[in-house]
DNA sequence: ATTCCTAACAAAAACGTTTTTGCATGTCAA
DNA sequence: TTGACATGCAAAAACGTTTTTGTTAGGAAT
């Protein structure tokens, strides 16, 4: 019964309007010259039939693969998968779905590839997230003519040259809120839970804690977690400050994961949060939301961060320099029981 | 410096080579008849001429778009997103990451677009996990005769001829075995709090569950959580179980988000778990992992289902009929402190 | 010696678009 | 009245493959 109906081309469309190919495709789009009347009705039986152009075709003669690629940079000494992180869940959901709102095609690559990421699919350019310092990855696709857009600025020593496009947020001023935050709750000492400096996302929280440490005249608290992102991590960096000479009322750890783990270790003491000692993190997770006590976080709008990516990629791979370079895009503060000292959070 | 070079296409590696561009595309795809010596000579120009195909142009003459889809179904009245589950998380990033390695690019697509997802880019084929009854996107993709892949069953009333594809596990088999698992660590009566019936997995583990009560000779005791799939729906079924007339000792939540719910409802009446409640869920997350008591879970293997789904579909679109059809994925109990009354869990 | 077959390759068509070039026709200015 | 120029459209080339259809040379069979 169904009668299995080709597709409808761009031929259908021409000879169904009485006109050749070339007009169909000027009146579709806008360029050539027509008079307005003939590109309305052509565009309507266009509608009328169903035409919908093969993006295969269109893809050849523009010489693009019609693909854009996602992935997260990693440092081989700390790997780990897109799903560890709720920070890079919420990101690639709005960078899929802003993708494909635009008729774009996003194919996400797993982090543990490293430089070899993207070589099995061509795409016509890429979003790394959070790039590492010297990420092999960066300088493939650069030798490739590859247009990046990055998440969190790349930081390859010497600039090369080529224009830099990313989006970002403002690191070092909400590390900054987040001190002020920790102080007006009652903290009176505050440390500091890092990751090794290898993202700018580290560097600014670390340069903010630093300066901030200056202006109030304290001598910087901080630990640098190594090894892979996770709660234990966390927890190790935490004892360092907690067993230290010079312990903290308060402790600030730049990924969700490991103020996780600070919590952790407060919890093996029977350090009480936040009455003795107030943890906040970077990032906003389930894990914090549900935490016990619930975290207070730096919400750092994934969401935009993401669809700003293919915004911007988008611009630079039809050849225009995006309007914006870079975005920055706002934080908050998610107040919540783990700095709730003085009052409600 | 970097002298902007043209890609290589075949014509380059047919000039190389002294022979024409058939002969190019015969020794790569193995097809035509060449003698094998030819056939290497040319791999091995094409090799060191570094060439790769234009995936655009394959795709054009073999008319299809080179795109797989994936999305998850989702009924209207409980809407979420992709990222709030684990599950989906490790469903998509093994699919995703077959999908690479196989050189095909797998677009995802959001939850939230019902009929509508995948009508702004064109695929080859779908993954649809978890069909709900009578998804509208199931009938719109089979009238457009694209070639689907279920991660549970689709049941839509008539079996309409089509042939099924479908990657499971066998939840009837898993819930009785929890049920199990629930009685020898001491458990007298069971309660199941589940999902409204609109997807397999749900009508197996509840089917699972009164065929177990009737061997057992007992009077099932199930709570159907509607709304949405969240703590809060796992705790007013939990309520519904616990405030009723014969309470159970144990409860086995189909989803992990509920019996997280189940665990927040058993806090509130100051219930001990697992000594006066057992709690068990369907589907290990970082959530049922990090709770206060660990979640003793049903693992449900989403990577070997998302692998097994990119292949079956692969193979659906070359026109192969895959070799093993429906992929049953086994599944296993990771038994946490909520089960572990008698002794270790 | 002719015919027939097969091996080894090449020429050309096809896929569905976009883009470049070309060709009428009409309008306006000189 | 003749060029110059704009307008409205079509023909044809191009994109990089795969596939279909030849073509040639050589060997075997008659």
């Amino acid at each position: 019964m169904a009668t299995a109906r080709r597709r409808i081309g761009i031929k259908d469309v021409a000879a169904a309007a009485g006109v050749s190919t070339t007009t169909v495709s000027h009146a579709l789009s806008g360029k050539g010259r027509l008079p307005e009347a003939t590109r309305e009705s052509i565009a309507e039986i266009a509608a009328e039939l169903g035409y919908r152009p093969n993006t295969s075709a269109r893809n050849l003669v523009a010489g693009k693969t019609g693909l854009l690629g996602i992935t997260v940079s990693a440092s081989p000494d700390a790997p780990f998968g897109l799903g560890d992180f709720d920070y890079f869940i919420q990101l690639l959901s709005a960078a899929t779905g802003a993708a494909v709102e635009g008729g774009q095609a996003l194919v996400v690559e797993g982090a543990a590839l490293g430089a070899n990421a993207f070589s099995r699919v061509d795409i016509d350019g890429a979003i790394v997230i959070d790039p590492v310092s010297d990420d092999p990855l960066l300088a493939s696709l650069d030798a490739r003519g590859i247009p990046i857009v990055t998440t969190g600025r790349r930081d390859d020593g010497s600039d090369s040259g080529t224009p830099r496009h990313w989006i970002d947020n403002d690191h070092r001023e909400a590390t900054l809120s987040i001190l002020d935050h920790l102080v007006e709750h009652g903290a009176r000492r505050i440390g500091l839970v890092s990751t090794p400096p290898v993202t700018s996302y580290t560097r600014d929280a670390v340069a903010g804690y630093r300066s901030w440490c200056e202006a109030t005249d304290q001598k910087p608290l901080v630990a640098v977690a190594g090894g892979p992102i996770n709660e234990g991590s966390g927890f190790i960096g935490a004892a360092e400050l907690l067993d230290g000479p010079d312990p903290p009322d308060a402790i600030y750890a730049t990924l969700d994961q490991l103020a996780l783990g600070v919590l952790l270790a407060a919890r093996a003491r029977s350090i009480a949060v936040p009455e003795e000692l107030m943890v906040a993190g970077c990032t906003d997770s389930h894990g914090s939301a549900w935490a016990a006590p619930p975290l207070t976080a730096v919400a750092l709008n994934p969401e935009r961060i993401g669809r700003a990516a293919v915004a911007m990629l988008s611009s630079l791979i039809e050849g225009r320099e995006p309007e914006v370079n870079p975005v920055m895009v706002p934080t908050a503060i998610l107040p919540r029981q783990s700095t709730a000292r003085n009052g409600p959070p």
